[in-house]
RNA sequence: GGGCGAGUGGCGGAAUAUGGCAGACGCGCAGGAUUCAGGUUCCUGUCCAGGCAACUGGGUGGGGGUUCAAAUCCCCCCUCGCCCACCA
């Protein structure tokens, strides 16, 4: 008999796998397979893999092995992402260039990859920060300039004035850089955005499409575009005859407006404090607001505001208020002013208690009369319009609508649909991305650079040190350039990507690896996607997922590709935790899978974190990793199974008929539990099975059949323990991974006798034991000659009794 | 503040989609066999209380409701987690 040793089998197979070219996808046209692209959210390269890697990517592999099984070409591609600010980091620490640090963390991971047997397409690996792969994010770039959707303006920035750099929000810790612990300070730069905006409804609307994704992503997405609608109003400010807007989503609230706020921001601000004569109290509150950095600004006092000394003019009724400067209102949202309704909106409320201002009741809730001076809070939620002129007793959430209606009809404002979602802002002063491919002229502005040019290269001769321009902008020649337009001298654009542009697309290209005339194919694409099964993390569900739908849209509008949603189904995996806390350096307290891989074998590996628990709950690894001098739990399982498959193929006997319908159960349950991501469950049936056999070879009888099932159920979860079995004891002369899934008999696997349950008033009294065919009659005649049964129900009259054959018989008594 | 999700043995979890035997499967623990010993492997037991047992009673965060029947459906509350948060 066969011992189970993982360090002697798992390395062989590995090999042999790599020497077959097991795993490509086959782009022959003549297979009829189905295709399946199975999508894995691809790695960033900051060290050796994480035990989350080894959870998403264990997944992911079991979907891919199971679809080739199943008869599916499956495409199961592998690539990093490359470029981004940590590796910038270690070459600022190191003193090495970041692409020295990044490749050598890729070579590593690529390595465990293999290791842990993940079924990957290694002839479509693609890294970000390769010249061949982002010559064609900047060819997209540029695409996405031609068509307005790429345009510059000015945005603040983190910056830190001792390393007189730009930071990323992440860099900036408790308001000071990460770094040097200075206190952050904003900036205004001009920077680059995409004008994800425009597809804001595409992106709202197309979401109905995306019904396997899971739900929280899915309204994660929607409140990130986060449409309101409602209705602008101008008001005029009495002093002076300006035009303000405002937007409001409670137009039936315009009669209980008794002041006016703008934003720090807005422009007419100083103009107007000049005009009230408050520009001496105003300023210092507009200054301290204006420079305070992006990241540092939170929420803050609701209260905080100065009076501007003017006031507006309400259209609706006449009505003359005052205006404020506050904090509390944003330039970014709306029209960067408001109209305050402290009856009817919680901030509004407060701040008008803290500044001594009128609270007036137009809302008021059905059947209640609310008296403005006992509030304690604003109402805002529905009720009967009051002291609002001609709409007195209208209801809303209709007079909403009426309103609005009537103020378009008046010409005193128009319904307004305003969106949250921001423009992209995708430049950073980084070295570490795809350079922006654009030349700044003085004559000619932004000229691209021409596609032949492409790739704009990163140069390998830079400083990385802290202090001044980014380092490109540093570097003593690389932004010298001749205009592509009038042949003068201009300058290259020093702002590399967000990575999240790199990873917006990678996807696309995996379709067409090596392709040199364009990113990808478009019958390449059309042919693959959209991908049938991405799975990745719950921390991707809003900027990866809307900027990947964004950009697979804007390419449909340029009719690159033939479809407008890239993910049909998405899968999250829960977090791989420790003690209670996420796994971090600085905590210390972070596993790594390879050395349990060293250890026990990539088997026991995988099939520890998918028997932990759902998939997409989050695991706690202090709570199921196994004493480090004791064999696991699954090892020992897969011990067993190697046994009990030796054994079986000694016996010349067939299975008996318990285990054949035992066999043809898990079929059945296991492939339901793959299809649904059940895969903790999927193995305890698989156990369950084991234990089956088990019990049959005991007892003397035969197992062959099970085990050629077990054997192939278990490729997807132990591809090395399976094929080591298929191929070495149950003597197949190919793969299992290229072997079909087991199918099963459905009449077989119905159970031929099942447990009635009895039943007395609710309590379980008794179980027997019947043929599944059993009618009601036979159910209740069965029941109510069980003597335990009887016993309960002693002298009591039988009122009823409830039978849901075969299993149940309830025998409800007059009690 | 808003949104979403989750609370089941000593532990991870199963049963929740479709109301019908709560605790599958595994870990741990206890006892036994093998072993010089540790580890390995195998067997038995393991929700709580009472009982030698048959069995009886209780039990899925708390309270209420619907139902012959609730871990599962409905309402209220508590706790925890995640996401978004001055969005007008």
């Amino acid at each position: 008999m066969r011992r189970y040793d993982p360090t002697e089998i798992e390395p062989k197979w590995v090999e042999r796998w790599e020497a077959e070219g097991l795993y490509g996808a086959a782009e022959d046209p003549a297979d009829e397979r189905p295709r399946f692209y199975m999508l894995d959210m691809f790695p960033y390269p900051s060290g050796d893999l994480h035990m989350g890697h080894l959870e998403a990517f264990s997944g992911g592999d079991v979907i891919a092995r199971y679809r080739w099984m199943r008869g599916d070409n499956v495409l199961h591609p592998i690539g990093w992402d490359s470029f981004g600010l940590p590796a910038e980091n270690a070459a600022i620490r190191r003193g090495t260039p970041p692409a020295d640090w990044t490749y050598a963390n890729v070579e590593q991971q690529a390595e465990s990859f293999r290791r842990l047997g993940f079924s990957f397409d290694w002839t479509r690996r693609l890294h970000t920060s390769d010249p061949e792969y982002y010559r064609w994010t900047q060819w997209l770039f540029l695409r996405l300039f031609e068509r307005g959707l790429a345009y510059r303006k000015k945005a603040p920035v983190n910056w830190c004035p001792n390393d007189a750099t730009v930071l990323a929000n992440e860099q900036v810790i408790a308001g000071a850089c990460e770094r040097c612990g200075t206190p952050v300070e904003r900036r205004d730069l001009t920077q680059w955005f995409f004008k994800i905006t425009d597809y804001a409804q595409r992106l709202l609307d197309d979401v109905d499409e995306l019904t396997d994704w899971p739900d929280r992503v899915v309204t994660m997405q929607r409140n990130w575009v986060g449409r309101s609608d409602g209705a602008t109003v101008t008001f005029r400010i009495d002093e002076t005859g300006d035009e303000v807007e405002i937007f409001t989503t409670r137009p039936d609230t315009l009669w209980g407006v008794t002041f006016f706020v703008f934003a720090v921001e807005h422009p007419l601000v100083q103009t107007l404090a000049e005009r009230g004569g408050t520009w001496e109290r105003v300023r210092p509150l507009v200054e301290r607001i204006r420079s305070t950095a992006v990241a540092v600004r939170e929420v803050g006092e609701t209260t905080e505001g100065e009076p501007l000394g003017v006031h507006v003019v309400n259209p609706v009724n006449g009505e003359r208020v005052p205006c404020f400067v506050a904090p509390y209102v944003l330039m970014e949202y709306g029209t960067g002013a408001i109209m305050a309704v402290p009856a009817h909106d919680q901030r509004d409320f407060e701040f008008a208690r803290a500044h001594d201002l009128p609270i007036r009741v137009v809302i008021q809730p059905e059947g209640e009369e609310r008296d403005a001076d006992a509030m304690m809070e604003a109402h805002d939620h529905d009720g009967v319009m009051v002291n609002s002129g001609p709409f007195d007793g209208e209801r809303s959430p209709e007079s909403i609508a009426n309103v609005t209606a009537w103020l378009e009809a008046e010409g005193r404002g128009r319904s307004t649909v305003t969106y949250r979602l921001r423009d992209w802002l995708i430049s950073r002063q980084r070295y570490w991305g795809a350079p922006i491919p654009i030349a700044h002229c003085e004559r000619c502005g932004e000229v691209p650079v021409p596609d032949d040019d492409l790739p704009v290269p990163l140069p390998e001769d830079v400083d990385f040190q802290p202090g001044g321009e980014s380092p490109l902008a540093r570097h003593p020649t690389w932004k010298k350039v001749t205009c592509p337009s009038c042949g003068r001298d201009a300058e290259r654009d020093t702002d590399t990507m967000d990575t999240f542009v790199d990873s917006s697309w990678y996807y696309f290209r995996y379709c067409s690896p090596g392709y040199e005339d364009g990113p990808f194919r478009r019958e390449d694409v059309d042919r693959w996607m959209p991908v049938e099964q991405y799975v990745g993390g719950v921390e991707h569900a809003i900027l990866h997922l809307l900027y990947s739908r964004f950009f697979t849209k804007a390419l449909y509008d340029m009719g690159l590709v033939g479809f407008t949603e890239p993910f049909l189904r998405l899968m999250n995996q829960g977090q791989v935790i420790f003690g209670g806390a996420s796994m971090s350096k600085s905590k210390g307290n972070i596993v790594e899978p390879m050395p349990l891989v060293a250890r026990w074998g990539a088997d026991t590996a995988r099939l520890m974190i998918l028997f932990a628990g759902p998939f997409e709950d989050d695991i706690d690894w202090q709570l199921i990793a196994p004493d480090p001098e004791k064999r696991p739990g699954v090892t020992s399982w897969l011990g067993r199974v190697f046994a009990a498959v030796g054994e079986a193929t000694e016996r010349e006997k067939p299975d008996p008929d318990g285990l054949v319908r035992m066999t043809h159960r898990t079929i059945r349950g296991v492939t339901e539990d793959l299809e649904r991501f059940r895969f903790n469950t999927a193995i305890s049936k698989l156990m369950v099975l084991t234990n089956e056999m088990r019990s049959a070879l005991d007892a003397g009888e035969g197992a062959r059949a099970a085990a050629e099932a077990l054997t192939s159920m278990l490729a997807p979860f132990a591809p090395f323990a399976a094929e080591e079995l298929w191929r070495e004891v149950l003597l197949h002369g190919s793969s299992v991974h290229v072997s079909s899934w087991p199918s099963y008999d459905p009449s077989l696997a119905a159970e031929d006798t099942v447990t009635l349950v009895v039943q007395v008033d609710g309590k379980v009294r008794d179980r027997v034991e019947v043929e599944a065919s059993a009618s009601e009659e036979r159910c209740r005649e069965m029941a109510l000659a069980s003597d335990n049964a009887r016993r309960a129900i002693g002298d009591r009259e039988i009122r009823r009794v409830v039978v849901r054959p075969p299993r149940l018989v309830n025998v409800v008594t007059t009690s």
